[in-house]
DNA sequence: CTGAAAGCGCTTACAG
DNA sequence: CTGAAAGCGCTTACAG
């Protein structure tokens, strides 16, 4: 019945008990050496260091957690919209860098705008009992957190406030930041200036958009619903809004598109229609290589790695016991020149 | 004592004693119900569900985890070079999909192409438990993995193969890919082709080189190690390499990149000296807008989606019992023909 | 079919 | 300073 028989076909792993009985000394005192505790006399702490190192002892995360006064998992949940996107990417690996550090292990999950999945992703989350969560929710609901918020578990939300709930939240200011895309247009002389953007159930598309309305009201310039698209998800089904506005009789002479893939669309079309040096662009969210197109590519760019990295102190703060009121935090965006929303109109 | 009580400053989550205590049954009895034993009377199955659903009960998945005898823990381990990467972030996303499907959570790590990390992050990976781990290594000697092997812990490499190990692994043909492409150029008529890669320590990056060499030397070509270089890892350390070479007296009339930031670099090289149209290039990896480019980008593209499908599904394999021998699976690349490739030598 | 007891691998609270 | 006992939230093995 000792723990160095292995009657599975699996080897078991050195617990604790070995350990102490390696060292010759109590349970409790493997456990006091583990956690640093100074109160052990010098002579069994090494003879408890040796038995560790010789089997190669590592405790059980799980068992850890599951006793600890405090319950704490060691691991935090991270769910954002599709950890292959470049924006989902980075911020994650910021976040990973934060809890890296601390000795905190990561669980990530993209929601893909799914309510749905997230409700999943947020429920397997909670069964591992994560120490706090980050999410960029594709819900429009988060009173379902209230009661998780209320056993103790702190939730940033990144990119999109919550939405009757209290808790913190990082982001950049998209209304804002899509005026000032579209007043730099305006700026360049642009009258007629088309809108593509992103799923307009989503909040950061819908303040995008206004953005872009509340421009040209300050500009006083009429809104055409010809040249406005806000449904679009793929990078061809900007692609064909895009063309479609260009090959009309009062075509755009600018565009803002406001998402990522919105913008690749978008380039493509107007490149295949040998437009590229007559129609201005500017996109919302910068990306790799935009600045090796022709012309490159005049975008506002999010402060990701920033974003990520209050996000990841906010969240800490809060698992430490941070109990201040919540904090609705906005990073600036920037305008960067770089050639496409410079061209004025012919 | 009850545990509708709290002591504590948060509340304390509801547990199997609290849906036994509110269903008048037994601890037993609720487990029963939760795992979906068949056998249990329908009126106190039905009493269990609805206390669970009062108390919108969940499950301590390390509580479970630790009384199981197979002591799964319902999470795997993955550890890649840099999620923030698109390679990296797409693999990860594709296993996460897998993942998911089996309820199975996610802990995800990158390596940043340090031993040392490597080490730690697997360490805390094996303290959660995790029941697998997919991992593209940093370290070039995974004999340390073998303990947690024998422990009934499934490893899959990916990209890399195990060294001093015996593990599944998934990777493209690296060798075999960059041959390929480098003889395309010879081809298109090229005779003095340059080399540009990433780190020489990495094996991949060392395959690529030796496809490079073996297809000069199928072509009858000499190797000048003057247009070789195999230690860039950034994009301007590519930038300035490619504008030496370029600048030289005897300057590349093509160039192939062995990875994807190198590539860039270089694209931004040619095209700073103008000489896009004269100067061909074949890039290792494929990337986002490589299409958009004047001229657009040959490339050598890796099947990163089958690689992360094949490696999760045979993770998955592994966890669920499968002993059969390890394999070494090789997903083919393709080569995407688009432009840059095919200009002749002037 | 149902339940009381034991125990997973640890930390806690309490004696000595 | 050290250790024996209890217990975290569950599943297992075993009676009834």
């Amino acid at each position: 019945m000792s723990s160095g028989q292995r009657p599975d076909p699996q080897m078991s792993r050195p617990t604790m008990k070995d350990v102490a009985a390696l060292a010759r000394v109590s349970l409790k005192t493997v456990s006091r050496v583990i956690n640093d505790e100074p109160t052990v006399n010098e002579e069994m702490a090494q003879r408890v260091q040796r038995a560790v190192k010789q089997l190669r002892f590592q405790p059980h995360a799980g068992a850890v957690a599951l006793r600890r006064r405090d319950r704490r998992s060691s691991t935090i949940g991270v769910l954002l919209e599709d950890l292959s996107n470049p924006f989902s990417a980075t911020i994650y690996r910021i976040i990973e860098e934060v809890a890296t550090e601390r000795g905190i292990s990561v669980l990530g999950g993209s929601l893909d705008e799914s309510t749905a999945r997230e409700h999943e992703l947020v429920t397997l989350m909670m069964r591992h009992r994560v120490d706090g969560v980050i999410i960029a929710p594709a819900s429009h609901d988060h009173q379902y957190l209230l009661r998780d918020q209320e056993a103790g578990v702190p939730f940033v939300f990144i990119d999109r406030g919550p939405v009757l709930l209290k808790a913190d939240s990082v982001r950049s200011d998209s209304h804002k930041a899509s005026a000032e895309a579209v007043t730099h247009l305006v700026n360049v002389g642009h009258r007629r200036i088309a809108y593509l953007g992103g799923d307009g159930s989503i909040a950061t598309s819908r303040e995008r958009h206004q953005g872009y309305m509340s421009a040209l009201k300050d500009a006083g310039l009429a809104v055409d619903e010809f040249i406005v698209a806000e449904d679009i998800v793929t990078i061809d089904g900007a692609y064909e809004r895009a063309t479609k506005m260009l090959a009309s009789e009062k075509p755009p002479t600018a565009f803002f598109t406001g998402q990522n893939l919105v913008t690749i669309g978008t380039v493509q079309a107007i490149r295949e229609m040998g437009k590229q040096r007559q129609i201005a662009l500017v996109g919302f969210d910068d990306f790799l290589l935009a600045d090796l197109l022709e012309p490159a590519l005049t975008v506002v760019a999010q402060d990701v790695v920033t974003i990520g990295k209050v996000a990841a102190r906010k969240l800490f703060a809060r698992i430490s016991g941070d109990v201040s009121p919540t904090t609705d935090e906005i990073i600036p965006t920037r305008l960067i020149v770089r050639g496409s929303g410079e061209i004025p109109p012919s």
